[in-house]
DNA sequence: CAAAGACATTGCGCTGGATCAATTTGCCAC
DNA sequence: GTGGCAAATTGATCCAGCGCAATGTCTTTG
């Protein structure tokens, strides 16, 4: 199952491989976010080299979990989510990442989660062995991924917060404050136009509900005139502060 | 109030300090699984010179969630539990340590976390500030630091998949099969004999429960032949593979 | 060894969120 | 447009786990 996952990889990523770009990631627009941001222009083309940028379509498992992690990703463009299973099929979204994000961090050099995209996405992959070269030469990259492990830990931990001690309400809160953080126009602008590229369910899995909970706070939540609802993947947050009160639990 | 706890560490390091163990790191008897089993002879006495070893008491607070995090711990003796908690006191628990396990992986220098001891502790203390001038030399260190980022990112997750998605049943199983897991017996010794010595409201705030559903479950499971209840802090596990099971959900 | 306090267990009624079941809405393909 | 499907919303009921209160057990201390 997993196998053709990586099959298709390896077939997605031809045609842009052999379109001759030479050096697809001087122009990255997420070269600033990423962990390529560590590195100077020879490190960026050492990592280039070993580089394919991959998209893949919506709906698309490319990592399970357990399976040997034999490539890296570094996710460009799109939304992707990570996700662990109970064997009766309960799933739990473990997060979901953007450009800059990084996915392979792994433990006995499995993966730690499955991935799916969420919207048409484009990555750039690594194969481990090679990335591990790299690795030996910038040490710099090095201390970037350690960087990035500590934050997925922050915010696990933020996530078993939610989880063991918040409200439904305020896992909802919080969730919408957290999307709007992370999509954040650049200056406080008044208007917090959130977009959940996520369908309802993803969100449940995320928060450990239902997807009728989900559903039925965010009326809750229009009813009482904290946001308001744009179409089915749209949220206005009329009272940004109330969220994030409601989200910390006071 | 975390300025307390650290003045406490201090009064209760001076005694240690003043006592003139001249390398205590060398006959450490946790040495072999903590961070320093990265380290050569050199390295191990470069990071005993900044070394303070220091005993807590039970249920002595030590660091403070967002407190900066001016030290870094090694457990080397008892059991530590990290916390976080809700402003209106709700409570959780995010991990339980023992001898070799670490303290210290900040965020922008920040503990994440508030740590408590459990049972009276030994720790071994470094300044932050110390310890990177230890880690510039010993790049195997920083590695070790990521390894155990690491683990912990994984233990993060299965946390994260029993909060969100684990009925009560579950969650003690999975609680019970890890403390056996961690206490493990040399080789597949047929007595699961299991030591708790955090109290029922720490199981509850670790699994998300309250203290009256702990309990009642592990009655439950003591009905089911399950387990078997030895004093307050004592369990035996009669069905260490039924439990596992019931810990993944089959 | 008795008294007191802290912690654990048990009983019982309640409720937040789950579950089951219709609608309703939005989105394409034609 | 319109027919058909997937996803979201809404309604009605149920129940796992919570909250409170009473009781029981262990530990500490004088």
């Amino acid at each position: 199952m997993s196998q053709t996952a990586v099959h298709q990889c390896t077939h997605a990523a031809l045609p842009l491989a052999l379109a001759g770009v030479s050096d697809p990631c001087s122009h990255c627009e997420s070269r600033s976010i990423s962990l390529c941001s560590s590195l100077d222009e020879q490190g960026l083309a050492a990592l280039s080299r070993i580089t394919a940028a991959v998209p893949y379509a919506a709906k698309t498992d490319f990592v399970s979990e357990g399976e040997p992690a034999t490539y890296l990703f570094n996710v460009t463009s799109g939304t992707v989510k990570l996700y662990r299973l109970l064997a009766d099929g309960r799933r739990q979204i473990v997060g979901f990442l953007s450009a800059g994000d990084f996915i392979g961090i792994a433990v006995n050099d499995r993966y730690l989660y499955s991935a799916e995209t969420v919207t048409p996405v484009t990555v750039c992959r690594f194969a481990k062995s090679k990335f591990k070269t790299v690795l030996e030469d910038y040490p710099a990259l090095e201390k970037r991924l350690f960087l990035m492990a500590k934050n997925e830990l922050a915010a696990a931990q933020d996530q078993i917060l939610l989880l063991g001690r918040k409200t439904a309400r305020e896992r909802i809160a919080s969730f919408l404050v957290m999307m709007d953080k992370r999509g954040a126009q650049p200056k406080g602008a008044a208007l917090h136009a959130v977009h959940l590229p996520m369908s309802r369910s993803d969100i449940a899995d995320y928060l450990g509900l239902t997807i009728e909970t989900v559903s039925r706070t965010f009326t809750q939540f229009r009813n009482d005139g904290l946001i308001r609802l744009e179409g089915i993947s749209g949220v206005t947050l009329l009272d940004p502060d109330g969220l994030a009160e409601l989200a910390e639990g006071l």
